[in-house]
RNA sequence: GCGCCUGUAGCUCAACCGGAUAGAGCAUCGGCCUUCUAAGCCGACGGUUGCAGGUUCGAGUCCUGUCGGGCGCGCCA
């Protein structure tokens, strides 16, 4: 719709160009159509006239040309359509538009036969994004942050698949390095019987009560299944090596659990060890020398990411021969490139957002044409998590943290999730535990849901009271839908293929939290003010079409954000 | 000290890359079920958008300064 509107004023301004009044050659300023915050000014609005006012051509001694002059000409050049009823000039100079009544219709008619695939464009199409997200080390149970990167970088698919993107999902891990020795001491002295309490305890070793778990895991011989490979507890509390391997998969396993009960899937597992044994990590260091980006100094070999407006050189290879944390990361993304990702997402904890410049200014230093934009970066502030009315400290090692199972066990999948996405992910998040738990009820998620339920209610009352259900014939007797709630809901439901497209533009999941809500409200609000199931067929069928796809695009947004559109609550 | 993020109603948060009278939920108060699910609806209360300047037709949004909060500034990962 609003496409169509832009074309209708372009070519309105070509006309006024025509007639001298603006210059033929005027580089024409990007103008804004919007939707209206009120329906008093219709339903889209454009500044047009008040940024062309400046270009409008007068003559010598003549006053300057007023924004509300200019866009009753825009108005009467205007070509002839059948989108548009009526248009006012407003305000300042706003031109506001009302949409026909027909145009309503014919995006009700195309909502019904669409189905689940309304609101999904091509905007991507035969392109290829990745979007790496979670990516925790396998050292313990994924905790609430884990979630909110999990709901963000899921949902983040979810939009850009909706807008044709060909969508790959990341989940890249250390399997090998100083943290997983770390965890492979902690179960080793677990095993052995020593408690975090206990003087023998490894300093820094990870003290939560799954170590033991993991302990006698492998004590008892259990098989274990991770990344499709199974690994067997060898039982030997001497072996290290058996422990860290047994470790690794015990707890990557304890993380896929929790993902699939979250509704999280990857499509590629990448495990940090394989650009070591690939040889891609002194691929990439050769690359980074043969280009002139590197010097060595005090024994180290460093990366002039200076250069790249990082603010101080980064080592590279430390003195003592092994590499920094981000030297595997640029080859990571560097084989991201390879395989063909027009897009790279990585969703991260903000807490790492220094490490940003280094890995992009490893990229660049590459000299393969990577684009400066590429990849894109999507952080999320930390979740607070409160609980009894304090603060939880969020510590791994400590062992005392909220963990995502937790979460999902005591509000429920979809409260979870949409608690996590609701909110844009760069502002700090409070996750009260004991309001999710005691007021699960009060969770936005389920009145939406309730509104997908009601109108499934609705059918089922159909028919258990005898009333005839014709969708078609609905569909014929839309000016039947003449009331301001019904003008309402048909407005909410034309706005989702745009906010589709914005949410997945900007990488921001929480607009479709809220518009899903806007919807829910224009639904319920119908629903409270009008019967449905009354005697007149016409105006009967006419309500049952616009509920039913109303449920639809409940059902579709829904899906957007991983939530489940319920039939009966 | 430097960099990134952030500051909006009592609380938790929105505001569609500068638009019109800043909106929801929770909380508080008052109404609506012999009628399709009251997990709902309607109404009331609640604001100098931290503060001070600036840019322009127009600023919660952009710029400068300032105050408060979070995170990051290793030859750790």
């Amino acid at each position: 719709m609003k496409e169509q509107l832009r074309d209708l004023l372009l070519q309105a301004i070509r006309t006024l160009q025509n007639d001298s009044l603006l210059a033929p050659d005027l580089a024409i300023p990007t103008f804004v159509i919007e939707r209206t915050r009120s329906r008093e000014h219709g339903d889209f609005a454009s500044n047009a006239a008040m940024l062309l006012v400046k270009h409008v051509t007068v003559g010598a001694g003549e006053p300057r040309a007023k924004p509300r002059d200019l866009a009753e000409k825009l108005v009467a050049a205007l070509p002839a359509n059948a989108l548009v009823a009526k248009v006012e000039i407003a305000g300042p100079g706003f031109i506001n538009f009302f949409l026909s009544a027909q145009s309503y219709h014919a995006e009700l008619r195309r909502i019904l036969a669409e189905g689940d695939a309304y609101g999904r464009s091509r905007t991507g199409a035969g392109h290829t994004a990745g979007v790496e997200f979670v990516s925790a080390n396998p050292t313990g149970p994924l905790h609430v942050g884990h979630g909110r990167a999990a709901a963000i970088g899921d949902c983040i698919s979810r939009l850009l698949d909706a807008t044709g993107w060909n969508v790959k999902r990341e989940f890249y891990y250390n399997d090998a390095g100083v943290q997983i020795a770390n965890l492979a001491i902690s179960v080793q002295a677990r095993a052995r019987g020593i408690a975090p309490d206990d003087a023998l305890w490894p300093e820094g070793g990870y003290r939560g009560d799954y170590i033991a778990d993991v302990a006698n895991a492998y004590l008892a011989g259990d098989s274990v299944s991770a990344d499709g490979h199974t690994v067997l507890g060898a039982k030997d509390p001497d072996d290290l090596d058996a422990i860290r391997q047994f470790a690794v998969a015990y707890l990557r396993h304890e993380q896929d659990l929790d993902l699939k009960a979250f509704g999280a899937a990857f499509d590629v597992y990448f495990l940090e060890s394989s650009l070591y044994q690939d040889g891609k990590v002194e691929e990439t260091v050769r690359e980074l020398v043969a280009h002139g980006h590197t010097y060595e100094e005090g024994g180290a070999l460093w990366l002039r990411s200076t250069d790249y407006g990082d603010d101080k050189d980064r080592v590279m290879r430390k003195s003592d021969g092994t590499y920094t944390y981000f030297v595997p990361d640029v080859a990571y993304h560097l084989s991201k490139w390879q395989r063909g990702y027009e897009r790279a997402i990585t969703e991260l904890g903000s807490d790492h957002h220094g490490s940003l410049a280094r890995v992009k200014a490893g990229l660049q230093a590459l000299d393969a044409g990577i684009p400066t934009g590429w990849p894109e970066y999507v952080l999320h502030q930390m979740v607070t998590v409160m609980k009894g009315g304090e603060e939880v400290k969020i510590s791994k090692r400590a062992g005392s943290y909220v963990t995502l199972r937790d979460l999902i066990d005591e509000v429920g999948r979809d409260a979870t999730r949409y608690f996590l996405i609701a909110r844009k992910s760069d502002s700090q998040l409070v996750f009260d535990v004991d309001l999710a738990r005691s007021q699960s009820n009060d969770n936005p998620v389920y009145y939406i849901q309730y509104a997908h339920a009601r109108v499934c209610s609705v059918l089922r009352q159909a028919g258990e009271k005898g009333f005839s259900v014709d969708l078609d014939r609905g569909l014929q007797q839309l000016a039947k839908l003449d009331n301001e709630h019904e003008q309402i809901l048909l407005t909410e439901l034309s706005k989702y293929p745009e906010m589709v497209e914005a949410a997945a533009a900007s990488l921001e999941p929480h607009v479709v939290a809220g518009w899903l809500r806007e919807l829910a409200n224009a639904f319920h609000t119908y629903y409270n003010a009008h019967q449905f199931l009354v005697d007149d067929d016409d105006l009967r069928n006419a309500r049952l079409a616009l509920s039913v796809a109303t449920r639809q695009v409940l059902r579709n947004g829904l899906d957007l954000l991983g939530l489940g559109a319920p039939e009966k609550m």
